[in-house]
DNA sequence: TTGCTCCTCACGTCACGTGAGGTGGC
DNA sequence: TTGCTCCTCACGTCACGTGAGGTGGC
């Protein structure tokens, strides 16, 4: 009955600071049976140390002090409190999964820094391609430059009339290069918005977890030699490429015939394009 | 030359928020290339993507800001940078292991929680027993309680001698338990300062990462039920025993013959008698 | 001229840890 | 009486996110 501990001596049993006991005090988490109104010193009982354990037990599973004071004041059942608990499961295994994707990333750091004499920590841009709703336009043709212009301009067009453009920049993704005599193939991507008009036709184009990037601007005279890099890149960091490039247009040259593009898009000489390739990679399995 | 970006262009470039590139500003780590003195506007050429894809990159591989910043300004050789690299690759293995912790952790307590219908978050309180320097002492017994008696006035007067007691509190290692006539192991063990003087036998007892633990008041006499009740629960949540129990005492009775104990952990009755029992455990090799 | 973009504060986050400065208890 | 324990503020942490209230730029 009588067996008043102090802060001090309670803390040891069970394992937590003084201070961690002070505030749980405060947040309501767990009173001391009793406080000295005169000195303040706040007295536990041996007994408590269950309850201590109860909050010991649920933080040790990742549990924010928010969420205990949640499961312990609902009074809910045994049923919900499996809920609860799984749900954390869950969150941990995502937790898990993101650290995963970390080591991946200097993983990734650390093949490219031993490659080169130079810093090559920006050598490219490790990131991830979100999924996109797009209207596209896919055409087997023979003479990039000149027809991609014109599939861009009816895709537009065709976007405008219902009025269902995003403010996403538009793409291309090159699903076939060209190779001596066979014909490249190409798709031109205009991002819609979430509610598409009923008639158009789109599609999702998946995203994907890892991808590079290089960000260039000027003239498209530069794409090939950079396209070149990335792939030498990847391969000598032991990644794998995982999809076709995709040329993401920032600022670009455009007729505007039977649509309006904002002015922040529009380049009016080639000099002002703004452009990145983007290719999504994966992991080798080698190491994890 | 000339190609400035206002700072939400950058963004959406970058992939990332414009708050984070005024907070990259305020930080040191990426200025803008030009600031308007009137309107304080940012803009940033397109070159500089490279420095943002520096920092995101290691963002993306678990570094904080003040990391990067020193990284970026220490002007280091490749060699320095693969291993300020390499050590934030073991900070991250580390911390996944501690995640691995949680997750055993929860599945413990969906295991308990599935077992009864009382809310048993709490039925043991689960943790760790670090590594502790004792002097011990060991013997094979007929009856326990009295001759436990006497090996700890043994063993306390020993350390006491060489004033090496820390004020862990002392504890008994069961290696055997009597069984019909065979006599019982037991050690008892003192926890001695980090410097140990010359002259007095010591040994490393080691910790373990996984032990459950309850804490009782009063006589030894509950130690049975309670050790039962421990062994049912850690078979029920599938956890497997790794080690020999201990019985902790925090509060005990002394005779003090020719040593001194601080007053705190004196019992004047067994009613003040305050113990724990901690078994090491491990997890089955089920899942994980 | 109207939106849109951008600006600068100021506050919140999470679970305590780290003092500072002071007092109770044996 | 001297240490030791305990007390209450107050501030720091980390990398921004979230407004509020206001202004520049096309």
């Amino acid at each position: 009955m009588d067996d008043l501990l102090r802060i001090g001596q309670f803390a040891k049993l069970g394992r937590v600071s003084i201070k961690a006991l002070r505030f749980y005090d405060a947040e309501g988490l767990l009173h001391p049976s009793f406080v000295d109104p005169h000195s303040g010193y706040r007295y536990y009982q041996v007994g408590q140390t269950r309850e201590l354990a109860t909050i010991t037990n649920l933080r040790a599973g990742g549990f924010s002090i928010s969420e205990i004071l949640q499961l312990l004041n609902s009074e809910m059942g045994n049923e919900e409190l499996l809920n609860q608990v799984s749900a954390k499961r869950e969150k941990l295994l995502e937790h898990r999964a993101s650290i995963d994707q970390q080591l991946q990333t200097v993983d990734t750091l650390l093949e490219s820094l031993r490659g080169e004499h130079e810093q090559t920590l920006s050598a490219v841009k490790l990131t991830s391609i979100p999924e996109q709703n797009v209207h596209g336009l896919v055409e087997k043709i023979p003479s990039p430059d000149i027809d991609i212009t014109a599939m861009f301009e009816t895709a537009e067009t065709t976007v405008a009339g219902f009025e269902a453009r995003s403010d996403a920049p538009p793409f291309l993704i090159i699903h076939e290069l060209p190779m001596a005599g066979v014909r490249a193939r190409m798709e031109v991507c205009i991002p819609v918005r979430e509610d598409v008009p009923i008639g158009l036709k789109t599609r999702l184009v998946e995203g994907n977890d890892l991808a590079c990037s290089v960000v260039f601007s000027g003239s498209y005279s530069q794409t090939d030699t950079l396209r070149q890099r990335m792939q030498e890149w990847i391969a000598q960091v032991g990644l794998r490429i995982d999809g076709p490039l995709r040329e993401v247009y920032y600022r670009f040259g455009a007729d505007q015939g039977e649509y309006r593009l904002p002015a922040s898009v529009l380049a009016r000489s080639s000099d002002e394009y703004l452009t990145e390739l983007l290719l999504p990679i994966s992991t080798c399995p080698t190491e994890v």
